[in-house]
DNA sequence: GTCATTGGTGGACTTTGTCAACCTATATGT
DNA sequence: ACATATAGGTTGACAAAGTCCACCAATGAC
């Protein structure tokens, strides 16, 4: 059960890429919209609309932040929220265009800061690595 | 170059490993380190007694806030800082015994919740997992 | 119709992270 | 040897993230 060694792995790893793409950050970020917003532009992007309390499920991040990051990329134009009409409670969320170009702008930067740092591991066990982190989130989502 | 998934994997995976911890942080963390000492701490285990500087390197820190956390756990007596007797300017930092036992806790803690995580993963995969980490981390740091 | 639950917001506060200035000790070039 | 550059650490000020808790409005369950 030697998995502290993975751990500190894992936490290096996670640091060197965000090191790496904040250092090209000025490059892209043109959005200003920083690895928080980000992230979850990218998120967004992959679930199509959704509800603001799935998007935090999604994230695993307290619901109060994401109020405020979804408000910061509203007021960017990034992102639209409009209520639900099924349920007046929920707050549906959506890409605008600008926010959709953005997106793509962003999924570049970190695929190639991705692939510099994993440039020594082969397409294979690059795959073998998502099935992985796939499989492990999955169950836990599931628990 | 679908890596921004890989991306969104990264992301949530350390979140999940976060939250696991943190969740259960008040059961072990009777030192109150907090995951960022914490990870000093465990990283500090691994490689024995070092520089302050080489200690920032690896855990991918701005060097202030190492300062910071390291003076932290000095004062909870969990390390020694040694002026080194070869270079006036290095200090060295050692764990106490009382560092170490915190150490053999977190430790237990961590691969714990990690195990729990990887537990729809097998043991070989794992040994995989860490092996890819550790060379794309290599891999970097010789740049 | 009451009462618990869910989705979302807001406020206050702590923790991390970031950047730049600074000091001292060693290295380097001449 | 002497000026200058560079490396290790510290500090301060500030920005960004994360954490807690109270709260409101809409819905669900009984």
């Amino acid at each position: 059960m030697q998995n502290t060694e993975l751990a500190l792995l894992i936490d290096r790893f996670m640091r060197q890429i965000h090191f790496g793409l904040q250092s090209k950050s000025h490059q892209f970020d043109t959005a200003n919209v920083g690895p928080g917003g980000g992230i979850v532009l990218l998120t967004l992007a992959d679930m199509g609309r959704t509800s603001l309390n799935e998007l935090t499920r999604r994230v695993e991040r307290d619901k109060s932040q994401m109020t405020r990051t979804i408000r910061s990329l509203e007021t960017k134009g990034l992102l639209e929220r409009k209520p639900s009409p099924s349920d007046a409670r929920v707050t549906l969320v959506e890409l605008t265009p600008e926010g959709l170009s953005v997106v793509k702008t962003l999924q570049n930067a970190v695929a190639e800061t991705i692939s510099g740092i994993l440039a020594p591991i082969s397409a294979s066990e690059e795959e073998l690595l998502k099935d992985i982190l796939e499989r492990a989130l999955d169950d836990e989502r599931n628990r």
